[in-house]
DNA sequence: TCTGGGGTCCTAGGACCC
DNA sequence: TCTGGGGTCCTAGGACCC
């Protein structure tokens, strides 16, 4: 490995790209308040657990002024009470703050309008989640202008979705990412190609995309505390320690993240997990838990049109020691059956021991099964690989097949969850 | 911080092949 | 018999992100 390994022309391919990185502020808050404008400048949280009698839940977001009274993303419910009373128990109190659920279905509604505004406005998108995109503008704006065209694209934003958003301007992802964040809320700040490594230099290394709790202490153990030291340090040291990844965050800690804006792919896998209450020694509950999250999986990957290759568990015992175990098949299937035999035969070996949690994956997944099934005449010859998957797949049919809808929707996020 | 749910990517060792 | 280098696939675990 040469030094050249660690840093890249930044002319590589003519200019430099122009990426906006656009983050919708506190977003299910804003969702709230557009269609509750008496909610505007009030303290806003929503979040689970929050109807009466519920005791267990979780702040999803809170708006900036529910965070001025200490609420937080993934506070339970009830220290978020403690820190704001509910304005419907104490409506006279002035520090008492509106609770709204989650309604996830709205809030898919109201990101699906603001990102076709984004399709619209770049070249490529990238969708990172539901309030948050990567835009490569390169051939719609110029540096001279971004400003304005950064403007526009947040005012379209506001004016035909009426939600805030927060929108970084720079030549890479990583630092476009850290500008959306510099000014949050409503933010709007560019960060022209020779400004890079002066934006970067004061930032906080936890601070950078792909540095969690872990590595950032690491490199404080190394006296590497900003994204100005990460880009001074030596890069053979990094990647000492971090293999591969020590090179990419040095990368982007010098302005030098050349990961092109790609459109999100189809998915690599499909995961249903849920924790009990506390943990459980009652290994039934633990059986049946794992058959209800298997056939869900199962039941999502179908509607998806996803084959899979690969049936997995994921155990959690206590304290927190996370256990997955998987096996892979001879070709890809869609069956519920399986997903059931295959899940509850690994789940064997967790027998006898306390579990707080429990999750069913397939991976190895593959969408193009249908087109290669009315491919197959063509191959009848040579009939090696697909005679595996033909035996699995009668196999499959002879097994009891389970297929109760049962209505099990995308999972809320806690959108700052730290 | 005592930890919810759905993902991605990387690493490392072992099996197996040439 | 002793044993090199390269490659792929598989499983398990871990860090990280939203």
């Amino acid at each position: 490995m040469t030094l050249d390994d660690f840093t890249h022309d930044a002319s590589t391919g003519g200019d430099n790209p122009v990426i906006l990185h656009v983050d919708m502020d506190c977003f299910y808050a804003s969702c709230e308040r557009r269609r509750e404008p008496e909610l505007r400048g009030e303290p806003v949280v929503v979040g689970m657990g929050y109807e009466p009698g519920e005791t267990v839940g979780a702040v999803a977001t809170a708006s900036y002024e529910a965070r001025e009274y200490g609420v937080a993303s993934a506070q339970a419910i009830g220290a978020a009470l403690d820190n704001l009373p509910r304005k419907a128990d104490e409506p006279d109190n002035p520090d008492a703050g509106y609770y709204r659920p989650v309604d996830l279905d709205f809030y898919q509604d109201v990101g699906s309008s603001v990102k076709e505004i984004l399709y619209e406005l770049g070249d490529t998108v990238r969708e990172v989640s539901i309030d948050e995109a990567y835009l490569d503008v390169t051939d719609r704006t110029a540096w001279d202008v971004a400003d304005g065209f950064a403007r526009h694209v947040k005012q379209r934003i506001h004016r035909e979705v009426g939600v805030p958003a927060s929108v970084g301007v720079a030549p890479d992802m990583s630092t476009a990412k850290l500008a959306s964040d510099y000014d949050k809320p409503d933010g709007l700040v560019v960060v022209e190609p020779d400004e890079v490594r002066e934006f970067l230099a004061p930032i906080d290394v936890a601070d950078v995309h792909g540095i969690g709790p872990v590595r950032a202490r690491e490199l404080r153990e190394m006296s590497i505390e900003t994204a100005g030291d990460l880009a001074s340090a030596d890069p053979y040291e990094l990647t000492d320690r971090f293999g591969d990844r020590g090179r990419d965050l040095y990368r982007r800690a010098r302005g030098e993240d050349n990961r092109p804006v790609e459109p999100r792919g189809k998915p690599k896998s499909l995961s249903r997990e849920s924790a009990f209450d506390g943990a459980t020694d009652d290994f039934e509950r633990v059986r049946e838990q794992v058959a209800t999250l298997a056939e869900a999986v199962a039941d999502r990957a179908t509607r998806k049109d996803a084959f899979y290759r690969t049936i997995g568990i994921k155990v959690v015992t206590p304290p927190f020691d996370v256990h997955t175990r998987a096996e892979s098949l001879p070709g890809p299937v869609d069956d519920a059956g399986l997903v059931d035999d295959v899940t509850q035969d690994l789940l064997g070996e967790f027998e006898g021991e306390s579990v707080r949690k429990v999750g069913v994956r397939v991976s190895n997944l593959d969408f193009s099964e249908r087109e290669q099934a009315s491919l197959d005449g063509f191959e009848s010859d040579s009939c090696t690989d697909d005679s595996h998957t033909e035996i699995d797949r009668t196999d499959a049919v002879r097994r009891r097949n389970r297929s109760d809808d049962d209505q099990r929707r995308g999972q809320v996020s806690l959108e700052d969850f730290d």
